[in-house]
RNA sequence: GGGAGCAUAGCUCAGCUGGGAGAGCAUCUGCCUUACAAGCAGAGGGUCAUAGGUUCGAGCCCUAUUGUUCCCACCA
C-alpha cells in the first residue's frame, strides 16, 4: 500500500493526470459495438483564465462523461476554445495601446497576426487549468472556433443561408458601441437604469406665433429630427395637422405626422423623430417615408449636421444644446427621469442606437422548428422551467445583426466588384467578377459575431460540412452542459442551426446550471474583487476537493454560494475516503481476499452489501437523472455513515479476533464494498479514486475504464438488514442511556435483555459489546433478576436494563421514561387519527394502511412496558 | 409592462410521482477508542412566508397576498 497518512492531493495529482492522457484513456473511437455519449465543451475564450463559473461547467461534464465511460459508452467530451471575436480584440487593441499603437497603424494583417500570436501564447492557458480540474476531454479533438475545418463550416452555413434567403444585408437601428466601433447584437446589450433628465423643448409652428413642445431624453440627436409625431387620436393636437414646424437651432422645416406608436401620457404627447438614432423613431420614419439624418459619428462624436457642435462628443454636445435652448427661450422646462440606458456587454460603455449597413439572418422560419424541438421534449432542458426562458425568447427574437466592425473573427464571405459593383457570396475566394470579368474584387471589411460560429460547434467539431464518420457516430449529441445566462446567445443559436444544417437536433438535453456566487451570495466579479480562483483552491485542497464543494448537494439550475465552510467539508469527506480505504487496505496486507461469492457472510456483512447495493441503484438513477448534487449527497451519506461509522467499527471484533477464515471474509467484504464505493465516487473525485484503487488488492487499473456498479438482485439481503436493525437500535440506545446518565462511553457495563427475539440480538451480541461497550448480554424472562439500581429503556421487540448504581438517579429516571411514554402517545394518537378515519382506510394504499396498523401495535406494547416500569419505579 | 425563481433549524441549503420534516456548518455534553481530532459518541433546535382551497392525507398540487432575487422588453 501507496498511502500517506493524510489525504495530501498535490502528492499525486498531477502524476494521475499524466498517466490517464499519456495511455490514451480520454480517446473515443468510432465503435460499433458501443453506443456513443458525446458532449461538446462549451468553448472557453482565448482570453479567459479558468473561474468558478468554469470549474462548475467543466466538473459536471466531466463527471456525466466518466460515469457514461465507466457504463461502457463511448464517451466523447471534445474541447476547444472560442476565439471571442470582440472580446479579444479588445486585449489585441489594449496591448498595443500600451506600445503606443493603434489598429490603423498596424494595418488589418498586421493586426490579424498580433491576434494569432496572442492567441499561440494564452490560447492554451485555460486548457492547462481544464486538465488540472481532472477533464477528460479527448484532447486528440481539439478545435478552435477559427481553425480550419470551423472555418470551413462558417463559410458554408453562410452561403447556404444566403442561398435561402435567410441571409440579408441592409440599412437597420443597430446598437452601436462607439467604444469598441462596432455593431452588437440585441442579446449583447445590457441594460442599465440611469437617472436623467426629460428636456421640454419648444418647436415653433412655421408662419405662426405657436410652439409644440417635444419631451425628450436625447435633445442632442434634434439635428437629425425629420418630424414630429402625435397620436391621430390625439384631440389636443388635432389643429397640428398639415402644419409644418422649424426645427429649432438648425432651422430647418420638418412635418407633423400622425403615427399610433406615440403615446398620449407620456411627456407632452409630441414626440421628435429622430429615425437614424432610435428604433422606434426608424419603424416611424418607414411608415412616413421621412428622410434619415445620422448625427453621429463612429466614435460617439457628433457630425457635421450638428452644426456648430460637429465634433463634439454627444454628452458635450447634450449640454450645450439644452444651454442654447435656454438662450433662445426655447426649453420649457426640465423634468428628472430614470430609464434605462443599453451598455456594451463588453466593455460598458453606452451604446447608441445608429442606423447602418449591416447583415443579419432572417430569424422567423429559423425560430419555428427551434420552438417545435423543445416543446415536443425532443430537446430536453433540465430543469424545465428554462425551457420557458427559451419560449419566451424564441418567440420573441428579432432578426440577428451578425456583422461587426472587427478584425479578429470569421471574415464576411462576400466579395464586391469594384468596376460593376456586383457582389458575390462564395465558400471560395473570389479574385473574378461573375458579371463583368472584373479583376478589382474586395471582401467585406466585416467578420461574423462571434457566436455565428459557436452556433455550429456541435458539428463543425465533428467534420461538417463533410460527413465524416465522427459526426455520423456521435453525432447529435447527448447533454449540453451550461449556465442560465447564455441560453439565448448560445443555446438557442446552436438548436436552430442543428436544425436547419443537420436536419437534427444538436443535443438531447440541455443540462443547466446556475452561477457560482461568493460566500455572501454576491456575484463574482473582477470590480468587487471577491471573485476565488480556482486553480489555487486545487492548489491547496486538491481538484477532488473543488469538485466536490461544487457539486455535493446542489440543486440543477439554482445558484451556489461558495464558501471556505463547503471547501473545508469536501476536504473532510475526501480525508474520510482516505483513511477508511487506508484502513480496509492495511487490515487486508497479507490477508486473503476472495470474491465475496465465495464468503460466509453474517448480518453485518449481509447489511452493508444490502445498502451498497441500494446506493448503487439509487446514484445511478440519479445521475441519469442529471442529478448529480443529489447522487453525490447520498453517496456521502452511505460511505461516511453506512460504511465509516457502521460498518468499519463492525469488523473490527472480527478482524482483531482470530478466526482466520472470518477475517478473510470480512477483508473481502471490506475491499468489495470499498472497491464499489470508489467506483460510484469516481466521476466525481477522479484522482483520490484512481489513486486509492491502485492500492486495491486484485484491482485491474486504470479505475476510470472500469465498468461502474450494476444494481444486482442477489445482494438483497432484505431478512439480514432486518435482524440486524434491532442490533442497531439496541447499540444506539445503550450509547444514548450512557450519555445521559453521564457515564463515560468507555465504561463497559451489563445489558440485560428481555425480549423475545432472542437469536437474532444474540447474533449481534458482539457488536453490541464492542461498538457500546458493553461487557456482557444477559437475557432475563422478568425484572426480578436485577439487584443493582438500574437504568431502562423500551425498544421495539425489546426491554433493555442497565444497571449503574450510584449513577443511576431514581428521580430523573422517572422523568425520562415519562418523556420516553409522552413520545409513545403521541406516536398512538397519531396513528390511531388516522385509522379512525374512513377515508383513510378507504382510499389510502392497503399497505399503508396496514404498516399504520403495525406501527400502532408496536407502540401500544411499548406503552404497556413503559407504563409497567414507570409504575415499578413509582412503587 | 411581460416572465421565472426563491421564502424549510441560528447560517448555507437538500427534500424524488402528495403518505410520519433532513444534511452540512454553528451550538451544547462527553471522548486523543490501535483508519481518520480534517475524528468518534450523544443532545438541543422547525406553525416548512401568510391566508384560503383541492385531497382520506399538503413542505410538495391550485388561488390570492407579502417579501426577495433574476431574466426579457422598453416609453420618447
Amino acid at each position: 500500500m501507496d498511502m500517506s497518512k493524510t489525504y495530501n492531493p498535490s502528492e499525486f495529482e498531477r502524476e494521475i493526470y499524466q498517466e490517464w492522457e499519456k495511455e490514451g484513456y480520454f480517446k473515443a473511437k468510432v465503435d460499433a459495438d458501443k453506443l456513443p455519449f458525446t458532449i461538446v465543451i462549451p468553448p472557453p475564450n482565448i482570453t479567459g483564465q479558468l473561474h468558478m463559473g468554469h470549474a462548475l461547467d467543466e466538473t459536471l461534464q466531466d463527471t456525466l462523461i466518466r460515469f457514461k465511460r465507466m457504463q461502457g459508452y463511448s464517451a466523447l467530451w471534445l474541447p476547444g476554445t472560442d476565439h471571442a471575436s470582440i472580446a479579444t480584440e479588445v486585449k489585441i487593441v489594449e496591448q498595443m495601446a500600451k506600445e503606443g499603437l493603434t489598429k490603423n497603424d498596424v494595418g488589418r494583417d498586421g493586426f490579424l497576426e498580433r491576434a494569432w500570436a496572442w492567441k499561440e501564447k494564452y490560447g492554451g492557458r485555460i486548457i492547462e487549468q481544464l486538465k488540472l480540474l481532472g477533464s477528460s476531454c479527448d484532447w486528440s479533438r481539439l478545435a478552435f472556433t477559427m481553425d480550419e475545418r470551423c472555418s470551413k463550416a462558417v463559410k458554408e452555413v453562410f452561403v447556404n443561408l444566403y442561398e435561402k434567403g435567410l441571409i440579408y444585408r441592409g440599412d437597420r437601428i443597430i446598437n452601436w458601441c462607439p467604444e469598441c466601433k462596432t455593431a452588437l447584437s440585441d442579446a449583447e446589450v445590457d441594460y442599465v437604469e440611469e437617472d436623467s433628465n426629460l428636456w421640454y423643448i419648444k418647436y415653433p409652428v412655421k408662419d405662426s406665433d405657436q410652439f409644440v413642445t417635444v419631451a425628450t431624453s436625447r435633445p442632442e440627436t434634434m439635428f437629425g429630427d425629420t418630424a414630429v409625431a402625435v397620436n391621430p387620436k390625439d384631440k389636443r393636437y388635432k389643429s397640428l395637422e398639415g402644419k409644418t414646424l422649424i426645427l429649432p437651432i438648425v432651422n430647418k422645416e420638418i412635418p407633423v405626422v400622425f403615427d399610433d406608436y406615440v403615446e398620449l401620457e407620456f411627456g407632452t404627447g409630441v414626440v421628435k423623430i429622430t429615425p437614424a438614432h432610435d428604433p422606434n423613431d426608424f419603424e416611424v420614419g418607414l411608415r412616413h417615408n421621412l428622410p434619415v439624418v445620422k448625427v453621429l459619428n463612429d466614435d460617439g462624436t457628433m457630425n457635421e449636421y450638428a452644426g456648430q457642435f460637429n465634433g463634439l462628443d454627444a454628452l458635450e454636445c447634450r449640454e450645450k444644446v439644452v444651454e442654447l435652448l435656454k438662450e433662445l427661450g426655447l426649453l420649457e422646462k426640465i423634468e428628472p427621469l430614470h430609464h434605462n440606458v443599453g451598455h456594451c456587454y463588453r466593455c460598458k460603455k453606452t451604446v447608441e442606437p445608429i442606423v447602418s449597413k449591416q447583415w443579419f439572418v432572417k430569424m422567423e422560419p429559423l425560430a419555428k422548428p427551434a420552438i417545435e424541438v423543445v416543446r415536443s421534449k425532443k430537446v430536453k432542458f433540465t430543469p424545465d422551467r428554462f425551457s420557458k426562458i427559451y419560449f419566451n425568447w424564441m418567440e420573441n427574437v428579432r432578426d440577428w445583426c451578425i456583422s461587426r466592425q472587427l478584425w479578429w473573427g470569421h471574415r464576411i464571405p462576400a466579395y464586391y466588384c469594384q468596376d460593376c459593383g456586383e457582389m458575390m457570396i462564395s465558400k471560395q475566394d473570389v479574385h473574378v467578377c461573375s458579371k463583368c470579368g472584373g479583376t478589382n474584387i474586395k471582401q467585406d471589411e466585416d467578420v461574423l459575431d462571434t457566436w455565428f460560429s459557436s452556433a455550429l460547434w456541435p458539428f463543425s467539431t465533428l467534420g461538417y460540412p463533410e460527413i465524416t464518420e465522427d459526426l455520423k457516430y456521435f453525432y447529435p449529441t447527448d447533454v449540453l452542459v451550461t449556465g442560465y445566462d447564455i441560453i439565448f446567445f448560445w443555446v438557442a443559436r446552436m438548436i436552430f442551426s442543428g436544425l436547419e444544417h443537420m436536419k437534427r437536433i444538436p443535443f438531447k438535453n440541455v443540462l443547466i446550471h446556475g452561477l457560482v456566487r461568493d460566500a455572501q451570495g454576491r456575484k463574482m466579479s473582477k470590480s468587487l474583487g471577491n471573485g476565488i480562483d480556482p486553480t489555487e483552491i486545487i492548489d491547496k485542497f486538491g481538484a477532488d476537493t473543488l469538485r466536490f464543494s461544487l457539486i455535493n448537494g446542489v440543486a440543477a439550475g439554482s445558484d451556489m454560494r461558495f464558501s471556505d465552510e463547503k471547501i473545508e467539508g469536501a476536504r473532510n469527506f475526501m480525508n474520510k475516503v482516505w483513511n477508511a480505504s487506508r484502513f480496509v487496505l492495511l487490515n487486508t496486507e497479507g490477508k486473503q481476499v476472495k470474491n465475496i461469492s465465495d464468503c460466509k457472510l453474517n448480518v453485518a456483512d449481509k447489511w452493508i452489501i444490502t445498502r451498497f447495493n441500494k446506493t448503487v441503484k439509487e446514484v445511478t438513477v440519479n445521475m441519469e437523472k442529471y442529478e448529480m448534487g443529489v447522487a453525490l449527497s447520498k453517496l456521502y451519506d452511505f460511505v461516511w455513515d453506512d460504511f465509516c461509522d457502521w460498518y468499519i467499527e463492525l469488523t473490527k471484533p472480527v478482524l482483531y479476533g482470530e478466526d482466520a477464515d472470518k477475517i478473510s471474509d470480512t477483508v473481502s467484504v471490506l475491499v468489495f464494498v470499498l472497491e464499489g464505493i470508489l467506483k460510484l465516487l469516481h466521476p466525481f473525485v477522479p484522482f483520490m479514486t484512481e489513486k486509492i484503487y491502485k492500492s486495491i488488492p486484485n484491482s485491474q487499473g486504470p479505475l476510470m475504464l472500469a465498468e461502474f456498479p450494476r444494481y444486482n438482485a442477489k445482494f438483497n439481503f432484505s431478512s439480514a438488514v432486518k435482524d440486524f436493525e434491532p442490533i442497531r437500535e439496541i447499540i444506539k440506545n445503550v450509547r444514548n442511556i450512557k450519555a445521559k446518565v453521564g457515564a463515560a462511553p468507555s465504561k463497559k457495563v451489563k445489558l440485560f435483555v428481555i425480549t423475545e427475539n432472542k437469536k437474532q440480538i444474540k447474533n449481534g451480541a458482539v457488536y453490541v459489546e464492542k461498538l457500546s461497550g458493553v461487557s456482557d448480554i444477559c437475557f432475563i424472562e422478568n425484572k426480578s433478576a436485577l439487584t443493582e439500581k438500574f437504568v431502562s429503556q423500551v425498544i421495539d421487540g425489546a426491554e433493555l436494563f442497565i444497571p449503574l448504581g450510584d449513577l443511576v438517579d431514581l428521580q430523573s429516571e422517572l422523568t425520562r421514561l415519562k418523556g420516553e411514554l409522552n413520545t409513545v402517545e403521541k406516536e398512538i394518537a397519531r396513528a390511531n387519527g388516522k385509522l379512525s378515519n374512513n377515508g383513510f382506510l378507504e382510499k389510502a394504499p392497503k399497505a399503508l394502511v396496514d404498516n399504520e396498523r403495525a406501527k400502532r401495535d408496536k407502540y401500544l406494547d411499548m406503552r404497556e412496558k413503559l407504563m409497567a416500569q414507570i409504575k415499578d419505579l413509582n412503587g
